[in-house]
DNA sequence: GATCTACTGGACTCGTGGTACAGTGACCGT
DNA sequence: ACGGTCACTGTACCACGAGTCCAGTAGATC
């Protein structure tokens, strides 16, 4: 059945950076960004990465076992880049208030969102969110982690910088925190949809000044 | 070709209540907002209005139409219904002060999601802002302009208070008034994704806290 | 030399979007 | 009573993408 011809054409086109399996997943998250999950064809990805269709499902048995890879990798990425950011504003805060050392951080994430040449690529927690049932209940359940490992890390900065500042008004410490995270994935869709990417900085400039107004003496 | 047989019976189920159109429409968005556009199927909406195939493209000549029409009508149904809130807030404040007006909206629109039996059932907006190409452009600018006008909205409300309560810190009122919208959207990711429908409840009566903390005197 | 890994290549099924079009029952104006 | 329009039905058909199956194979490892 198989006809004879070309058999040996393998492995011309040099393998790239990384292996194929990372080089699936960085297409497949920049397209699914781009462009939603259900407009990323598994074709479109193997054509852009050089393997055949059998070479993917070698590494996935389906789409949705991409998408947790992804999601996977992507929070790992985060969690070392939050890690950063904070060591970071720590040690330019010039201060031991948590107060001073958050709104520095605040100051370097708004910065590092001011500095991204578009409007920010997206939300891969919010894109899973509105494509439910498309996914199985694992990738619900990595999304979900995440938001709840930012609220509990927002949440307990916070508590720190309640107990030095007492707020001027009475507030849920953790909605406080959750309030971060909502307006990150919030000033996503709203950059994204009206096209201006100064949103998403700005509104954690907002936030920043609001803590200010809440915690500041 | 047509076969002979059963030519007739045709209406016999009810047409329950609205045109065909509307309860395609509300069948639809129900279902995009439950599962996501992609996997809302054509068939799985006509039988369940109980019409064909030739029956669904006699209205939308494809699925993007049907998202256009679904937006349409929610952005006229969502306008309507801000604008009565924003009314009875008027007649409820008992005060002519903007703010007070604006805390008593804010306290409204607070309440009508906390009494939503379940998690929001989604935003629109955020849905087709993560399925990009799946849609044509009308579909987005239509998106936009829905944003947009929040913001202008919230924006003028939000320039009467600071005329009249200067704010305790300087801030962008238009980032202020896009805050409203994106603590929304935001809080109903959050929502959906940690499944807890206090959530959005909560992230409005912070933005009214955070108000009052920098214009109350 | 045998085995394992990471694929290739091709054939096939199924579901869904979308096209095309002839027919038809109910209603509406004349 | 007649013609036309509306709102569909019913059927047949195409394209495309997900996913399955499997035999073969180049290169590295033991």
């Amino acid at each position: 059945m198989a006809q004879q011809e070309m058999p040996a054409v393998t492995f011309i086109k040099p393998r790239s950076t990384g292996t194929t399996r990372d080089r699936l997943l960085t297409a497949a998250e920049v397209a699914i960004l781009d462009k939603g999950f259900a407009a990323t064809s598994i074709e479109e990805l193997i054509a852009e990465v050089g393997i055949t269709k059998g070479g993917f499902f070698y590494h996935f048995p389906d789409k949705n076992a991409l998408v947790i890879a992804i999601l996977e990798r992507h929070l790992a990425a985060e969690e070392a880049w939050l890690d950063g950011l904070f060591a970071q504003a720590a040690s330019e805060a010039g201060s031991d208030d948590p107060l001073q050392i958050f709104l520095c951080f605040l100051a370097l994430l708004q910065a590092q969102m001011e500095a991204l040449p578009d409007v920010h690529p997206g939300c891969l927690i919010a894109a899973c969110c509105f494509q439910e049932r498309l996914f199985r209940p694992e990738v619900h359940r990595l999304a979900a982690a995440n938001l709840l490992n930012w609220r509990a890390r927002f949440t307990g900065v916070l508590t720190g910088i309640a107990a030095v500042h007492p707020p001027r008004r009475p507030v849920e410490i953790e909605a406080l925190a959750d309030m971060l995270v909502v307006l990150v994935d919030g000033a996503i869709i709203l950059s994204k949809t009206v096209r201006q990417k100064e949103a998403l900085p700005r509104q954690i400039g907002i936030y920043a000044t609001l803590l200010r107004s809440l915690f500041e003496t």
